[in-house]
DNA sequence: TTGTAAGCGTTATCAG
DNA sequence: CTGATAACGCTTACAA
């Protein structure tokens, strides 16, 4: 037998009092309206009757839903679930909840989303799927609602943002392979359409310079997304330029494990002939063979920082709301995908070639 | 500059009829009561003005959330998130949203979560975390809350549930190692609160009789807990009680990506010295050293299942809900960590070689 | 076929 | 400090 919910009349009836009371008594930023006894009264009456605030009068009444949404390319890709929790356990702090929705990066489905947690009356968005530019946030931010994107982000700099350090992290990869005597350094890029995709490949090219680097063209492969497949292709691409290299830095740790199953197809070991590396520290990727040297970003930390910069802006009136940038700083992991260049550089180069022509 | 949401009320005033009238007209069950030129016109009218019902006062009014929880150990468990992407996917075919709530296995976290959950008013609850024996299922059964667990079951068969077929699963992993030659099989046995814990277990030792391997309780460790270090103690166990084996069958992936570390550290080399098979075919093991043999489940499917089979049960008075109990089956996915027993005979590796081409 | 009106459980405004 | 009352937007008998 399901019993009927408790609500604020059953707590006025069983202490004595009027259904307001009750309300101001119950809510924290009112209680000190109420006689400290009749409060605890309450309080105590609440307890014992279980009673729990009905959501959706609530939300009714105060046009609150006290609900995020988080739109995010696929829950099923390794990187989004810490962030997912961090973002959870920050709202949670808060008695907020989140509804996930994944886009699969298919703008109909996109659209559906926004209509779903519109109609749910989500009071904000934490966004984890945005392109640099982006019709849809375009149009939510015109809505006026309050968004913050995750690990990536928009050109726009009006919308709030937390994101990883991506030069730093770019940097330290190359002063790595610098370390190890590389300075024939390939780069797989990511999508360019994606904020950490243009990012790295900006910091690549930057960084590349200021070590004085060699610099050709060929050297680059653009992936079209973040997969291993793209890894392999793009592996190709750069063999078949034809320049010679010691060392790929690829975009992110899935183009990484594509660009060493295809490296190994051709005959060329990773690390013995060309170091690899990857970015993100994804699950397992220390269990790869070989371990994958990478760059550590803080996927929970950024949730749980969007989170909270999403709720001071829900708490904050719309008219002086302000955008806010935080960048969280990253880690070089160095496992056994790179290592240094045996001794004359020629050599490796020299094994390379021998490969090649094998083929 | 936010504009106020579109009602019911300013629909009905565009088109020059009550907000009843329009309620009807967009509710699909209800538009059959509404001459079909009004019941048009009032569609073209909301869908101008960009309608969307208030679900705040929908829930208000129907005592229905179109909401359902879905409580899971933690998201960031590889294996949770197709399960996640199943149920969601499922569910927005009614307009369904989920809540995701993490328990860590953590009871405090667990009363929170069901807290939270109830005011929230879900309709219903998929449950991902459950132990054969749950206080908390119990609990919130008695309330007349909708459940069907996923992936785990409660030994209370009046819990509606969609798991994976486990004993066909361990039946094939022991088939394909005897196959190869091998009678000396351990196991590592994972949490036997669990139902998957358990019922690998069982399913060990009935086809291990059926198969009159060896018995012998040396070859037996339980894990407490999924996980590699987990694997790896067990292997410790394994080792230090003396019983020699040519293959561990694990209960599940991380349980085997810890053995065979441990193992290695041992020096024991897998699949060389020691066959190992994991369970659950989680993402990437296809590309670990050696790649792993194992069951591969369907999550996304459970999810799916699961989703539809709560429901339903929405759809059905409380008085008549039966519950109902889905197992879907499992397929073998045979990679490197598993090789034929090298010692005694060619014979046997021909014997391997006929099996792989008939699986 | 359509309109009327009540009421879901809260919070907020206004008296007292 | 507390009570009465309205209103949030919707669904649903019931009336017309």
């Amino acid at each position: 037998m399901i019993r009927k919910r408790v609500t604020l009349k059953d707590v006025a009836q069983a202490v004595g009092v009027h259904v307001s009371t009750v309300s101001r008594a119950l809510d924290p930023r009112t209680r000190h309206l109420i006689t400290p006894e009749v409060a605890d009264q309450i309080v105590k009456a609440s307890k014992q009757l279980a009673y729990r605030q009905n959501a959706a009068a609530y939300s009714l009444k105060t046009n609150r839903s006290r609900t995020v949404g988080v739109v995010l390319p696929d829950i099923t890709n390794q990187i989004f679930p810490p962030i997912i929790r961090g973002v959870e356990d920050a709202l949670a702090e808060h008695n907020y909840v989140a509804i996930l929705a994944n886009t699969d990066g298919n703008p109909k489905r996109e659209e559906n989303i926004s209509e779903t947690l519109r109609t749910r009356g989500v009071d904000g968005l934490v966004l984890a799927s945005v392109e640099r530019e982006d019709e849809a946030v375009r149009r939510l931010v015109s809505d006026g609602i309050p968004i913050v994107t995750v690990n990536r982000k928009v050109n726009d700099p009006g919308v709030s943002s937390v994101v990883h350090d991506e030069d730093e992290g770019v940097r330290r990869i190359l002063m790595h392979l610098v370390s190890l005597g590389h300075s024939q350094i390939a780069n797989i890029a990511g999508p360019q359409e994606l904020s950490t995709g243009e990012e790295r490949y900006r910091a690549f090219e930057h960084h590349r310079s200021l070590l004085g680097l060699d610099s050709d063209p060929r050297l680059i492969a653009f992936a079209h997304g973040f997969n291993e497949t793209e890894g392999e292709r793009s592996v190709e691409e750069l063999i078949a330029a034809g320049a010679s290299f010691t060392a790929i830095v690829c975009s992110n740790d899935r183009l990484a494990i594509g660009a060493i199953a295809a490296l190994r197809r051709h005959g060329i070991s990773c690390p013995g002939d060309v170091s690899v590396t990857g970015y993100n520290d994804m699950p397992m990727v220390d269990r790869l063979a070989p371990p994958l040297t990478t760059i550590r970003i803080q996927q929970y930390r950024a949730g749980f920082e969007a989170a909270k910069l999403l709720y001071a802006m829900l708490e904050t009136a719309p008219d002086q709301r302000k955008p806010e940038h935080i960048v969280l700083p990253v880690e070089l992991i160095v496992r056994g995908s790179t290592q240094a260049l045996s001794s004359p550089a020629g050599k490796c180069r020299e094994a390379l070639n021998r490969k090649r022509e094998i083929e």
